[in-house]
DNA sequence: GTGAAAGCGCTAACAC
DNA sequence: GTGTTAGCGCTTTCAC
């Protein structure tokens, strides 16, 4: 069994005290009793026990990071990201996935009460504000991953939209590309609606026209993609110069779907996403790419300032890079994919 | 602040114990009381602390699950199939991710001294086993998701290697290539070696020949299969009816460095892999899927089961599916890729 | 510089 | 049925 701070009392003749400060290296111990008691720890390979340690201290040295049912393909580099930073400061991860809209926030308030961590990190997830400024009263530290919020003080991570979509579209123009059809995510969705304002805004400014049915709706899957492109093809609607899906998952679909039809991408028709998932580089897809390993470090950057007292609220914004591909026309540089912040894209 | 059980007791009248009794159900309690307890802890949103009811029951109700730190594409679905089933049972995950070799060792050692889980799920780390033999010393429950283990008595869960080869080699065959490509893992892994076993031994068993040049030497990295692909295509060696690649890895490099070459697959040549990752879903590639989900199913079950004393060690040994997509000339059924159980799978 | 003792919040004998 | 109390393993006053 594992031996306690009563064991190492016994071997070295020595209070819990004593030990104790040896343990967290007090300056009142000395030296020489320094080195008899770590004699014995190591013999015994003593480690403190976490559950006394965090009744004692009220902290219990972990961060809850909690996602969505949903698998929306990024929580691995998030959830790496998070670690990196984390391990840095010796905390450790509890990790929970919500089991359906109910759950998540019985699961989150049970954390928060039981005191299972030390701050909560929350990613896209579908409560309502209400709950969160409820759980505010907890005082446990909270960080999202996901939009901004309006009514609460509350610290979040994001990436910059707009920026990123300007960036693909300007690329889009630069590269020849006149007539360009943007595919929405869902209505009320803040990124969908953030990239969509961002395309029009550059395209505005570039002098071209987005004309209504150069926008079309979607939902942000694959089979939504998919269904919208066979609908235009089986019009016989001709093809525009370019597709920008608000995500690569609709990317996907239209890309199967006119590969599937025999139409050349990028030869007839150049198509590009956002999100950067492991999808599109894999189909040499052009993306937005999202800085999913560096929100993982932001968020747990915020949390761990957030126990440490520090700052207030506010909302990080991560900057996203343009991926040059295959399916936007472009001939990249190298095999790699080239990446270039999109602050710094040139049309 | 959260509120402890002393406050529900001023809140009620009742003393600790009785509070306690009502926390757990206790059948000591007069119903009267436990409605007025349960009014308060409802009233107050009372919940046990974690560190005091770990520290009291000498159980912490997490289970702790350790990643290596190169993401082998599969730790999602694992890390959910564990989830899932841990959730069931009220317990949580500590989930982190070793940094390099040497911190692997000293992160696990220190998880198990501190008691910070009740039971470890490891998957494919590169300790020695004399570490983990000198682990179990300290009484808790590991199981790995890995290989079986030789010489140290302790439950793991893997896939059956041998009959998803086994069943690929057959399906092959029965498309009617006869001149079969096998790229191999790493010398000594033991999954590379197994895949290889059951593919020489099926194509044994069909009459067919494997020459020495058949066995083409991989490392399991895509660069390595496109680098190996290169080499054959600038030989002008004549290209076999299949390749099987022993993950999907490699059979993605094989299947670019062909069509970059102007090759056509499955035209000119079939390419298949094992694993069954995304990448092979996404490019449409024939493979061996690996049932991740069901493996940390698995293995959070037997970690539970190991946690309340149970059986002994044992290796669980997962069925994989043959995934028949587009790269291996055999024409789907339908747009979903077809799914069989290796065991039914025929020729 | 070291030790004795209290107490973090909880559970479970043991009393009554 | 309910209350009193000891104690899980640790840290931290407060004495000496």
């Amino acid at each position: 069994m594992t031996s306690t701070i009563k064991d190492i009392c016994r071997a070295t003749g020595f209070s819990t005290a004593t030990v104790s400060r040896v343990l967290n290296d007090s300056p009142l111990v000395t030296e020489a009793t320094k080195q008899k008691v770590r004699a014995a720890l190591d013999e015994l390979g003593y480690r403190p026990n976490h559950a006394a340690r965090s009744l004692k201290l009220n902290r219990t040295g972990m961060i809850a990071v909690v996602f969505p049912d949903f698998d929306n393909g990024f929580f691995t580099d998030v959830l790496r990201g998070v670690d990196e930073m984390a391990s840095e400061f010796d905390v450790h991860l509890l990790t929970a996935f919500t089991h359906g809209p109910h759950d998540e926030q019985d699961l989150i308030t049970r954390m928060v009460r039981e005191r299972r961590a030390d701050a909560l990190i929350l990613m896209n997830l579908t409560f309502p504000e209400a709950f969160l400024r409820a759980l505010l009263r907890w005082k446990m530290p909270i960080v999202l991953i996901d939009r901004p919020l309006k009514k609460s003080p509350m610290v979040s991570v994001g990436i910059d939209n707009r920026s990123g979509a300007a960036a693909m579209t300007r690329h889009l123009i630069g590269l020849g590309h006149r007539d360009i059809v943007f595919v929405t995510g869902p209505a009320g969705t803040y990124d969908a609606e953030e990239r969509l304002a961002a395309f029009r805004k550059t395209m505005k400014a570039a002098g071209l026209a987005v004309p209504a049915d150069s926008i079309w709706p979607g939902d942000f899957t694959e089979a939504g993609g998919a269904r919208r492109m066979a609908e235009h093809l089986r019009r016989n609607a001709p093809l525009p110069d370019a597709i920008f899906a608000a995500n690569d998952a609709m990317a996907v679909g239209v890309l199967r779907t006119l590969r599937e039809a025999g139409r050349q991408v990028p030869g007839d028709v150049a198509v590009v996403g956002f999100d950067g998932s492991d999808c599109a580089r894999h189909l040499d897809l052009t993306t937005i790419q999202a800085p999913m390993r560096a929100m993982g470090r932001e968020a747990a950057r915020q949390a761990l300032d957030l126990i440490q007292g520090g700052s207030g609220p506010r909302h990080v914004v991560l900057p996203t890079k343009l991926a040059i591909r295959q399916t936007c026309g472009a001939t990249p540089a190298a095999t790699e994919p080239t990446l270039q912040p999109t602050k710094g894209a040139r049309p």
